[in-house]
DNA sequence: GATGAATGAGCTTTCATTCAT
DNA sequence: AATGAATGAAAGCTCATTCAT
C-alpha cells in the first residue's frame, strides 16, 4: 500500500508526464506542473528535489508500465507469432489511450540525452520494459520459432518499427488509423524474425 | 552557383547542425554558434531572422542531402534488393562520418516538436528526403520484388529500423560496429518488404 | 534550575551556533538545525519565533560564556600582568576546544550586521563579555599597573589583536599553533597598556 | 589606459562595493546592484559572470589601493615611528572618506568565507596589501626600530587593532572621533612592536 | 554587413515561515 | 508540544533578440 506521499508523487509524475509528452521538456516549466496540479512551486520541490530527477522518475515510471503489461504476453501460454501481434497491439493501444506514455519515450527520453545522462546509464531507466522484450526474443527462440540473431538488431527492428509508426501517426501522416497496420506490422516483423 | 550570402548561410547551417546535434536545440546558445564561426551575435541575425528559421533550415538541409544520396541510388540500374542495401549501407556510412546529420533527425527534428510546429507541417521539411524513398518503394513494387503494401507501413518499419539502430549505438549498447548488421539488417528488411 | 523548555532552547542553541559558525548565517538553513537536532521545523518555532531571534539568542550566550570565564580571572587574587595573560589563554583555549564560539563571535556576530541590528544595538547582546573586560581594565589602572588611557582604544588593542590572531589561524595562515603566540602576544599587549 | 569596459567594470566594482559593505553580501541582490547603476540584470553579467567572482574583484581592488596607500608610505624617507603613524592614519583616513573599503574587508571578506573559498585561497586576493605591510616590518627590523617577532603577531596585532577599532566605530560606541585616537594607539602599537 | 553591449522576461531553485492535524 | 506539507516571494542566472554605432 502507498503513503500518501507515494501516491502524491504518483499524481505529479502522472501530470508531468502529459505537460512533457505534449511540450516538450524544455518548454514545460516547474510552475506549468505546480498549477496544474493546483500545488504551489514550492512544494513541487518537497516531492522531487529537481526538474531532472523527475523527468527520470517519469521514464521509469513508462518502463515499469510498459514492463509489466509485457510481462503478462510473455506468461501466456500461446505461440510466439501470437504474442508477437499481443505485443504489437499493446504497443499500439497505449499509444492510443495514454499517448503521452509513448510520446514521452519517443521524444523526451531517447531525444534529451543530457537530461538522462546521469542515472539513466545504459538502460538503467528502461531496465523493466527492455527485460521483457528481452525474454520475450528469447523464449522464441528456445522454441525454435524465432532466428537466433544478435539481440539488438531485433530489438530496434521490432522498437523503432513501432516507434516509427506512432511517430508518423503523431505526425498525422498515416492515412489510416494505427489499429489498421497491426496485421501488416506483425506480418512484416514476424516474417523479419522468424526462421 | 551560390551567392557568397548563401555560402555563408551554409557554413553557419554546417557549424550550427555540428553544436545542435551534440548539445540538443535548447543546450546551444545563438552566441555558442557564433562565436564557433567566430562572427557576432547580431550578425548571425542578418542570416538566419531566428534560432526557430535556423533549426528548420537545418532539417531541410540534411533532408535535401540525403534525398540526393538516395536520388543517385534510385538512379542505378540494379535490383531491388541491392538498392536496399545500398541505402542501408549509405545510412550507416552517413550515420559514421557525418553522424550529427543522423543525430540531428532523430534527436533534434523529431523531438523538439514545438520548435517544428509552424512551417514544417506534416513532412514539409523532410520532403526531399521522403519522396526518394517513396520512389524507391514504388519502383520496388512495380517491378514486382516488393509487395504492395501502404507506404507508411514499409517506411516505418525502413526508417525506425535503421533510426533505432543508430540510436542504440549512439547510447553504446550495440556490441558490434553499424557495419556488421548490414547484412542481417538488409535480410530482415528485404524479407518483411518483399513479395 | 533551568525548565525543559529552557534545557532544550539551549540544545537549540548549541546545536546551531555550530552550524552558523560552520557554514555561515545564510548558508545554514532551519530545516539544517532542525534535522541535526532530529526535530520537526515547526516545532524549532515554538521555540524561537525566527531565525533572526535565534541568531541573537547565540550571541547572548557566547557573551555570557565567556564573560563568565574572565569573571572568574578577575576574581582571583593575582597581578594584572598575570590576568592578562589567563584571559589571552583563557581566548586561545576556547578558540581550539570550541572553536564555534569564537567563530560566530568573528564571522556571524560581527559581519550581519544586517541581522542584528534590531534588538543587539550597541553593546546590548555582547553586555556581559565587555563589562568583564572594563572591570579587568579598570581594576588594573585602579592597581597602578595599566596607564589610564581611553576604555576603547584598549579594548580595540586587547579583543581586535586576539581576533585577529584567531582569523589569521582559521585561515591556515599561522605557522605555529596560537598557544605558541601566548607569550609574544602578552608580551606585546602588556607592553601597550602597562604604564 | 583603460578600455570602455574596464571603465565600466571598474563602476560596477565601486557601487557593488558599496552596496555590499553597507547591506551585506547576501542581503544585497543583483537586481540591486543593477538597479543601482540603472543598467538591466543581464547586462550585469556580461561583465561578472556571477556574485561571487563580483566579490573577488572587489576585494582584490581594496587591497590593491591599500596596498598602494602603503607602498608609498613605505618609500618616504622617515623613521619607522613616523611610518608607523602614517599608515595608521591612512587607514583612519580611508575609513572615514571611503569607509565601504574597510567595512568590506571587515565584514564581506573576512566573514563570508564559503565565498572566497574558490579563488582567493591564503591571501591570494589580498596580496598587494599584506606585501607592503610586510615591506613596513621587514624595514623596521632592519633598521633596528622593531623588535624581530613572528611577522604574524606582529601583522594580527596592526591589523587586528585597527579594525578592531574602526568595528566599534561603526557600532557607534566610540566615544570620540577615529582621529582622536591615532595618538594612542600609535604609541601602543609602536610600544609592542620596538624594541 | 558587422559588432557586441544592452534588454528583460522567464527559468529553476531555495527557504523562512505558517498551519492543519 | 510536535509534525511536516504547503506557501509564495525572491534570488541568481540565462539567453533570444534588438539596436546604436
Amino acid at each position: 500500500m502507498l503513503t500518501k506521499k507515494e501516491q502524491k508523487k504518483e499524481k505529479i509524475i502522472r501530470n508531468a508526464l502529459l505537460l512533457f509528452a505534449k511540450n516538450g521538456f524544455y518548454a514545460t516549466t516547474i510552475p506549468d506542473i505546480a498549477s496544474t496540479l493546483k500545488m504551489s512551486v514550492g512544494n513541487m520541490y518537497n516531492y522531487f528535489k529537481s526538474k531532472d530527477i523527475l523527468a527520470k522518475e517519469i521514464i521509469k515510471y513508462i518502463s515499469a508500465y510498459l514492463g509489466s503489461k509485457i510481462k503478462k504476453i510473455n506468461e501466456e501460454d500461446i505461440s510466439t507469432k501470437e504474442k508477437t501481434k499481443k505485443i504489437i497491439e499493446m504497443y499500439f493501444k497505449t499509444a492510443m489511450s495514454k499517448p503521452e506514455m509513448i510520446d514521452y519515450f519517443l521524444r523526451i527520453y531517447l531525444s534529451n540525452r543530457e537530461v538522462f545522462l546521469d542515472g539513466c546509464e545504459g538502460m538503467i531507466c528502461v531496465n523493466e520494459f527492455v527485460i521483457e522484450v528481452m525474454i520475450y526474443f528469447e523464449e522464441g527462440v528456445k522454441s525454435g520459432d524465432l532466428r537466433d540473431q544478435d539481440f539488438f538488431s531485433a530489438f530496434g527492428l521490432f522498437m523503432g518499427y513501432l516507434g516509427g509508426m506512432v511517430f508518423l501517426k503523431g505526425e498525422n501522416i498515416l492515412p489510416k488509423e494505427l489499429n489498421d497496420y497491426i496485421d501488416d506490422i506483425t506480418y512484416n516483423i514476424y516474417k523479419a524474425l522468424s526462421v
